[in-house]
DNA sequence: GATCGAAGTTTCGATATCGAAATAACTGTA
DNA sequence: TACAGTTATTTCGATATCGAAACTTCGATC
């Protein structure tokens, strides 16, 4: 048989050798100046991944006239707020920007008619943003686009691993009660 | 095999149900929009550990006077440039920002004393880069510092689970001929 | 050798971002 | 009601970043 036949799921070190040579030597350059090799391994790999990502998703959203920051927006008004509002200083963290940024996105993101800003009426200190029909159709697209560039970075996984890397990776994310100092700008 | 006898790493679904909440909904809300749910818990989960990880590399690099961006130039030169050299617009591809904004950078770096620029003798169109020994010097207790961070995000993981976690990014990276479009910006 | 086009870097004007201060509104206490 | 303290947002001045244009050097062709 193959020498793979006994490991479909491929999470095989042949992968190791395969990696991109800068790839290696930034891991070997690491573990020289004193780090553990298996942890620079997946903060590497990890961060380049999530590079690459971010490279698809500008590429993309351009093409829909939005960039990282305005998607940050439109993705938590979309996706975890309730009733699809949200504030701006909710937004300035969770987009990992300061609440001055945010208001001056906010204005931009209003002038293009993406979304719209109301005072709460219980607590008038506070802004309610949320998308406007506009807004909510755009976020739409975006998500069918991005899906497609998200797919191609995960090409090399079949599912079985796919599903493997997520187990892996939602454990760290429920492990990490230290949150992200502040809102960690 | 029983669901779980093979499977002692913890690499199981368990781990899903103790991911955040609003992770939780956050994939939901692109699933719902329309997107691949095995592609989103990925994608989802791998960007907000590559955030949670980007929040305490702040943090610990604002202790050495250092921000993101500047550590982005100490990294590259200390580890993947041959002979510790680079120049300006390979450090701008690498770094992800423009050339012009690069020169204002290494011009910082060199105020600092943590970079210097000479001609490249071969090509006196090119800059050659490199780090100074205080440059070196600083990377060596970044990289120290960092590998401190780096475990405690990867705490939740033992030894096994770390390398099935790096092996899969790996396999990532290595098939990811695509490239980042451009210098990605 | 002189000239043209290409490549690398830097300068320049416009914009996004930040931190700090200012503003507005709510909460509790007298 | 008035006052102090807290919270949410916006304004303001300074800095980082970008894209485009300018400048310098290299390589090729004549």
């Amino acid at each position: 048989m193959s020498p793979a036949a006994d490991v479909p799921r491929s999470t095989r070190r042949s992968a190791r050798s395969a990696a991109p040579a800068d790839y290696e030597s930034a891991v070997a350059g690491y573990t020289a100046a004193g780090a553990d090799e298996t942890v620079q391994r997946v903060v590497t790999a990890l961060s380049r991944v999530s590079k690459r990502l971010d490279g698809f998703y500008r590429a993309q959203l351009a093409d829909l006239g939005l960039e990282r920051g305005d998607w940050a927006v439109l993705q938590e008004l979309a996706v975890s707020a309730p009733e699809g509002c949200s504030t701006p200083s909710k937004l300035a963290d969770v987009a990992g920007v300061s609440p001055s940024t945010m208001t001056h996105r906010l204005d931009l993101l209003a002038q293009r008619n993406l979304v719209e800003r109301t005072v709460d009426t219980d607590n008038r200190t506070r802004s309610r943003v949320r998308l406007t029909r506009a807004g909510r159709e755009l976020f739409r697209r975006a998500v069918l686009d991005a899906d497609v560039a998200e797919s191609e970075v995960l090409a090399a996984l079949d599912q079985a691993d796919r599903e493997q890397l997520a187990n892996l990776l939602e454990q760290l994310l429920s492990a990490g009660p230290g949150r992200n100092r502040r809102h960690e700008k």
